[in-house]
DNA sequence: CACTCCGATGTAATCGAAATCATCGATACC
DNA sequence: GGTATCGATGATTTCGATTACATCGGAGTG
């Protein structure tokens, strides 16, 4: 591979007016400028990125840790992270931390190794080491959160109000009659979860109903899904109505209902969360929340480049707007 | 952030030591090795990653180019890459095509200017400059396909055997007494469609009832099945079984099917192709092809990293085992 | 005409780690 | 006891680009 010396020497002038080719064209004068782009051309010269990033001391680079990249909400997030990266002259680093802390651990390690200029995190948890990072540097600490927000963080996020979002599920459920109403929460450990888990709290005290609640600890997985929904069909006094933390559950839920013989609306009326491309093709349509995923993907970046650049001055948590996307699988409970 | 100059002056030893302690500690004696780490623990020190790559000219990263991440399809292949890689010692960059030459050779750029060791691509292009390094370097360059299987394009691959698997689901459905099968198609300009056409031709043929198939060409999204297979749906001669190349366009040949107030497998036999998670818990849970998405990906980094080891001597082109999944959504035709 | 200024380009230091070669003391061998 | 050998470490060059500073010729100004 042609190296900027190689260009220099075809093209009869220094390496530093290569180098101004290419990052400051104004300063170079046409001519030269031909030539030089001509000896590119026939060396087929590309800069060495290691070499540049040592020099500027940028990688122009964004890692993304996100728990699972094979949940299609998580991929369409970091769909739309993408998107915005490489319209920014970023590409994207991807980490799949399968939820497990070592992971994480290993790319905070190479963040701090300088491979990306900056960290967006998809779950809930910040390795210590980034933990003291921010705690030292604030605000300009190029990390950024999203789909959570934990305010102990002390870092800038994109995310929907999760607590309002389940809070309107219930008033839904609520309004078409159903009192005995289940909900598969995902792991409590995570603000997801538990903030919705809050907003479902809020409803159902609000309309009194807060002691025909029954909740179950799912982990986002349809899997999950039919054993915790199946779980609460079968206890005594059945829920008319089940409300899923994720799609993938609701999926799995109905299928626990079909597997008893129920119908859904009809028995039991489902309500997911996310509105993942799939949603809408299921058999009924599911009711469920819809998050803007690639938006929220297109904010953390935004976020990020804001603190790269030196904008940013104070924490941001961005909240976008969700919807209760009402469809055919909530229906009034049986008479 | 502290550099290897500040540990070896806090340690008392010279860079060189410093070194030697990360790469090749058993050069260094004990009590030496302690005090570097010490220092190394104090300052908080990680080797910056991009003077370790100039010197060294490798990134220890890949870069892995797909159409859709968030097709699930795509995304758990994704994850095995991301396991493999990061098993030894690689990280993944990600480079989402959408189907665009643009992006593919914005992508293929960054290849060039070394940003990545080596080049995964999940789909059935690859940019001219790089079919001319390909030309040029032969088997030893770092190019890997995943999923498809060009012939001409002289690269190593893992793929399943797209067109056997074909020819297996027709003679099941011909098996089951099918003869007006509908296929949906994806894009046939990618391998991964055209064979598996060509399987189903084979098939239809040796069973003398290839004039008897309806081809429709969709996009591999749920829409286009929506949309082709209510085309076949609606032709005068209904089939009695439809074919879709992705487990998405059946799903949406599915709700084609339902909307014509028609039922699976009733009246109308579905069979998908990959196996995604949702495959089995759709109602009726969906025949079809099973892919070994993870282990695909661990097979293409397996082959690149052969190449980056200078393992590699000749072409591979690993063919995968595949399954044929017989669920609920296959039965023999209505009398 | 002398001097300043500016535009275009070259010279050389620099980024931080890796790796080659040099050094030095100690051990081993004849 | 002198020398070859080896183990541990240091000095220095190198990777390839960016960039501050230097240079130089020509235009503009009083």
């Amino acid at each position: 591979m042609a190296t900027i010396q190689d260009v220099a020497r075809a093209a009869g002038v220094s390496t530093a007016t290569v180098s101004r080719v290419f990052s400051a064209p104004e300063l170079v004068i046409e001519p030269t400028r031909q030539r030089v782009m001509a000896a590119v051309a026939q060396l087929g010269y590309e800069p060495n990125f290691a070499a540049k990033s040592l020099r500027t001391l940028r990688t122009e680079k964004i890692l993304v840790t996100v728990p699972d990249i094979s949940n299609p909400f998580f991929s369409q997030v970091i769909r739309g992270v993408e998107e915005a990266a490489l319209a920014a002259g970023y590409s994207v680093l991807l980490g799949n931390t399968r939820h497990e802390e070592a992971r994480e651990e290993q790319y905070a390690a190479m963040f701090r190794r300088k491979e990306a200029d900056g960290l967006i995190f998809l779950g809930h948890r910040l390795p210590e080491a980034l933990a003291e990072m921010v705690a030292a540097k604030g605000v300009k600490t190029p990390i950024v959160n999203g789909c959570e927000f934990r305010p102990g963080l002390a870092v800038s996020s994109a995310h929907i109000d999760n607590e309002g979002a389940a809070a309107e599920v219930m008033e839904h459920l609520h309004g078409l009659g159903h009192a005995r109403i289940g909900v598969v929460t995902g792991p409590l450990a995570s603000p997801i979860s538990s903030d919705r888990l809050s907003g479902v709290l809020a409803a159902a005290q609000r309309h009194g109903r807060a002691s025909a609640l029954r909740i179950s600890i799912g982990d986002f997985s349809i899997e999950s899904g039919v054993r915790q929904a199946g779980e609460l069909l079968d206890e005594p006094g059945r829920p008319t109505a089940i409300f899923c933390f994720s799609d993938e559950m609701a999926m799995g839920a109905l299928e626990a209902i079909r597997r008893r013989g129920l119908s859904c609306p009809r028995d039991v009326s489902l309500v997911g969360f996310d509105d993942i491309r799939f949603a809408r093709h299921l058999d009924p349509q599911l009711t469920t929340v819809s998050q803007p995923m690639e938006e929220i993907g297109h904010e953390v970046v935004r976020l990020l480049l804001d603190i790269l650049a030196g904008r940013a001055t104070t924490l941001q948590n961005v909240t976008l707007p969700h919807e209760l996307v009402v469809r055919a699988s909530t229906a009034p409970p049986a008479a």
